[in-house]
DNA sequence: TCTTCATTCTAACAATCATTATATTGTTTT
DNA sequence: AAAACAATATAATGATTGTTAGAATGAAGA
């Protein structure tokens, strides 16, 4: 018989599970990518920048700590976030983590080359700013994860077309540039190809995960 | 110079850091003694049931992650959470592995002897059926954690000195205890305790951050 | 100085990591 | 159907890191 002791000592370990899930660099920016959209191992392979075996391992471990699951579909297998709870907790980490250490609040900064063009409005001024079409939101992710889910009123305007596709865009008005989130680089590139031909554009950190954590809601398809 | 690239990673290697302090049963089991209130290391060896050095090891580990603090009285060190967004990650982490993990659940329902007792109420209903003294709400913590703060409406009842307080209690009416939290063992044993001698007594499985993270307020002193 | 509380150091052991090589599984071609 | 192929998974390796217990060191108070 198990004793309520040991019973407490197992129930602390399968948290530690998760907690060691959460605990290699590679895994959360697989699960940052995952958050996107179901992917295949090569594509996130791919976009992770590591080889496909170790991308392989590492989701053998998320998919051990339940954090994501799998579908088969031919050769490939599509994994992708086992529950919203999970993108939550992951953009928990990461706000704790930015909360907490200094380090990454700085390494943060570096990322950013032009600071001041980072947007200050709450979330709620840039929905409605956005409603109004003061400004025009772009997604410059690429599509396939546009059309699983996106911003409220964001056009899609991956950052690999934004060169040919400069006349869809307005002179006139300010736009806001978003990507994976506040780790992404994809719209800190747009802000520069973009502000390089003259456009006024800004971006903002959120990615659909930090815009669905905050209680607003998102659009599909 | 650091590329983008560079700084992609370090970003990521931070918030692992955080996960990391996360990724071993006691230090989690240390960091829901901690969400009770600041514990010198003996306090905190004690409670954890391990000895001082490795209690020691584990919170340095924590600090280094910024999710502790420390403070020095006399002979005592005092940690203490450095936020309650630690607490909120914590109560986060644990509900997520308990969505994911049967075993987890498994785990948590044997620790529970008689599933009968457990409250269904949801907290709202709970707090107003306390509020008009339908029930009473007693904290079976040690009196310390119960003065840093505690359920609205509840009653320090330390379970060390329930059986000779019992005419303290009413016959008439239920009484719901908690403790420390979902995998705290201090409720268990006060409703095993005073169902023996006949009381109306159930359980619930909430602590303080449980309680708070839900978004009900405490009182303090 | 002696005691108590906490940390550090050390060393053994276990777990995890990235890498390379090999195996499995399903698809396509013949 | 067998053979070739493509996408993943697994196994084996050495390097690194984490865990733990014991002994030694610090720091504060009596």
């Amino acid at each position: 018989m198990t004793t309520k002791q040991e019973l407490k000592a197992l129930v602390y370990e399968k948290v530690a599970q998760i907690g060691k899930a959460l605990s290699s660099p590679k895994r959360l920016e697989l699960l940052d990518l995952l958050a996107q959209g179901e992917k295949s191992v090569e594509i996130l392979a791919n976009e992770a920048g590591i080889d496909k075996q170790l991308a392989s391992a590492h989701l053998k471990a998320l998919r051990e700590a339940r954090l994501v699951n799998t579908r088969r579909e031919g050769k490939y297998i599509f994994y992708r976030l086992s529950a919203q709870s999970v993108s939550r907790l992951c953009v928990n980490l990461r706000e704790t983590a930015e909360e907490h250490l200094v380090e990454l609040r700085d390494a943060l900064a570096q990322m950013t080359s032009q600071p001041e063009t980072l947007i200050s409005e709450t979330r709620e001024v840039l929905l409605e700013k956005a409603r109004k079409g003061e400004i025009v939101v772009i997604d410059v992710r690429p599509t396939t994860e546009f059309n699983i889910a996106h911003l409220p009123y964001a056009r899609s305007m991956p950052l690999t077309e934004i060169e040919q596709r400069l006349a869809e865009l307005p002179r006139d008005k300010e736009i806001v540039a978003y990507c994976r989130g506040p780790f992404c680089l994809l719209s800190e590139d747009a802000v520069a190809m973009l502000g390089a031909h003259g456009f006024h554009i800004k971006r903002m950190l959120d990615g659909v995960s930090e815009w669905e954590a905050a209680g607003l809601s998102l659009e599909h398809g």
